[in-house]
DNA sequence: ACCCATCAATTGACAGTGTCAATATAAGCA
DNA sequence: TGCTTATATTGACACTGTCAATTGATGGGT
């Protein structure tokens, strides 16, 4: 802990990324600016620009980390062999639905293709691992089914994508939250028990 | 035709909203400015303050009219009395579906929490018909089911948004469009169309 | 026809923003 | 030591939204 803060940070990216996600948190992505985040850190405000070339690259970064973070939950809990065929085919439907639950902010940065690079190769390549994965599950626990892998894989994560995403525009707000003691989630996951005929 | 534009526009609201409009489909809705819509209609940059309050105000009434776009789709659609039940039910995700896909920077702009009011109470009502619509034929549909009526509504209008919003942000573009000859979307309602049991 | 209140539009300013160029400082290596 | 490179600062530019003060036009009442 220098008294004069030094010319260097010395760790000044690692710094940046961490009050950019502390920002996007508190007070949404909007307020996530090149120069809030120098201010923060206590920098002046085009020292960022060594670390990340500029905002898209800093957002980017960060989705990136957040993707791997959402990828290795699902890992995790995949990991664990005892799951049913169902569970084991929602644990990333899951994952995607507690995280946006959890972090309105963060997830909808995830999801802002006017701030973020999907060109990016890290996004590219932890997004199509997470599907592949979602793919992965569903063709094991259904060899056989009447419906293509790839439309089931795609409509189940546009579910509930578009379920967090309207819920947080205010969407089926008077719209009790839990069905028959359910949450709506569950409720919603279970029409796709239904049709693939898992449980 | 006045050859010195007079001070008074006259019409000034319309121009600046149909003008945004345009601005919205070419170049998206980061450049839906209040400056450069003013520009457009050949204004002062502090005109549109008389019309519309701020650029949200500018957004939020685009918004509304969007969607009572759609709604006026759905309503001559359904004025159609030779659908089937399956059809009847697809009305509205399927007039969603091609609305997105053909305006995906309209599309956008509905979902934009941060840019647009979704306390108005146009934006509530115009939601809500939509909504209470979609269920109101799923209930006309399947009059008795083993699922929650909302729950049906929900993921069935989650998944197209869903869907809509990532295939924008170039999720599953490597994946093809297509499957068994169909659009991936037809593909994607069918999976609805199993699990209600209608046709 | 006149006056005046009201509405509509302009101009100018302010605080933000991202980004670039020029400059200063520190670090690391020969 | 000195030189190269990386890192940070300062200052500028062109934008943005929004506000206040001002000017211009309209329309209603007398």
């Amino acid at each position: 802990m220098p008294k004069d803060k030094p010319f260097h940070h010395r760790n000044l990216k690692e710094a940046l990324h961490d009050a950019a996600l502390s920002i996007l948190d508190a007070e949404g992505v909007s307020a996530v600016t090149i120069r809030a985040v120098a201010r923060v850190v206590g920098v002046s405000h085009a020292a960022p620009v060594n670390h990340y070339k500029d905002r898209q690259a800093l957002l980017t970064t960060i989705a990136v980390k957040q993707f791997q973070n959402i990828l290795m939950d699902v890992t995790e809990r995949l990991g664990n062999s005892s799951l049913s065929s169902a569970e084991r085919i929602e644990a990333i439907p899951s994952a995607m639905l507690n995280y946006g639950l959890k972090h309105p902010n963060r997830y909808q940065l995830l999801w802002r293709r006017d701030l973020i690079d999907y060109a990016d190769p890290n996004i590219l390549e932890v997004t199509d691992r997470i599907y592949d994965w979602l793919c992965e599950e569903i063709q094991q626990a259904i060899p056989e089914s009447a419906f293509d892998r790839d439309t089931v894989a795609i409509a189940l994560w546009s579910m509930v994508h578009g379920y967090v995403d309207m819920r947080q525009n205010g969407m089926f707000l008077e719209k009790s939250d839990t069905v028959n003691g359910l949450p709506r989630q569950r409720a919603m996951l279970d029409v796709f028990r239904a049709v693939l005929g898992v449980n």
